[in-house]
DNA sequence: TTAAATTAGTTTGAATTCAAACTAATTGGT
DNA sequence: ACCAATTAGTTTGAATTCAAACTAATTTAA
């Protein structure tokens, strides 16, 4: 292998780290925000309960596949949504095997003022970069998913 | 905020999943890699291994740095490397605080047979994305962090 | 039509994670 | 010189994570 391919090898694992790093940051400064107005949402119940807020009614196997977490994990926090009473899981009429998950009248309103919080870290996050740039980057991620599948 | 702002904010949240999806990726396949020569070794170890191979002697701090982990998970990830002989913490001289941690001579020899299978993985993700495209990539997520400081 | 294979979600167990509080050591201010 | 503030790492507790195995339901193959 060239010296030059070794190169972006490298760069791969520097993005990997950078990678943690920024979804380390992403998810300190918005538990942070979120712990002003209500502690018991952590950013991990923020992650699904996010998703649900731009679309209700989900299943459970969607959900884990967006934010790429394991089955079980998705079991686990959509269970902790329900216990807070932010969201309810209905079974599917044509396949009792799926479940979708809604919001509660609660849940919905939690929207009103915790999602502005978290929109606010990730607008202050992209600062001045360009759609065009962030356009590129997000494909070449996929590009790497892809390449790995 | 114009609407041409709100889609790269979109796209910022569309590449924080992509992110989570790439780690989810990698660390599977490494994964399985791994396990057919060494099952006890996990991924998170093997982050932690990787960057001994790369530079003995590390610093539990510079360690928790660079791969964006909380220090007690460093304490603990170390803590497993020494239980399976394959690093010793050395207190600093100069700074009792400090911690040095160093591969012993099994931990070494894992380099040799691991460090491939891990590299090919990150090789099979490069494909044939170009430097130029990887570093722009690698400074819009290091841009990103920046703006978050 | 039936049974095997597959799928969606749950449970279990252990590993990994971070926040908070702690100890011990160093640095900085007076 | 002394003490407060800060730092590096550890401990504790609880949350989150995934792999494996499970149950129940659906799909596929014979």
């Amino acid at each position: 292998m060239t010296k030059h391919a070794g190169n972006t090898t490298e760069m791969a694992m520097e993005l990997g780290w950078a990678m943690s790093e920024m979804k380390s940051c992403l998810r300190q400064k918005i538990q942070e925000k979120i712990n002003g107005y209500d502690p018991d949402l952590s950013f991990e119940l923020l992650e699904i309960i996010g998703l649900l807020w731009r679309s209700d009614g989900m299943n459970q196997q969607d959900i884990g596949r967006i934010v790429s977490k394991d089955k079980s994990s998705i079991t686990y926090l959509i269970s902790c949504l329900v216990e807070r009473g932010l969201a309810k899981r209905i079974t599917g009429k044509k396949d009792k095997r799926n479940k979708q998950v809604f919001l509660t009248e609660k849940g919905r309103q939690k929207r009103e003022m915790i999602f502005p919080l978290a929109l606010a870290v990730y607008q202050r996050a992209v600062g001045t970069i360009k759609e065009k740039e962030m356009q590129q980057a997000l494909a070449l991620v996929k590009k790497m998913i892809i390449n790995l599948e």
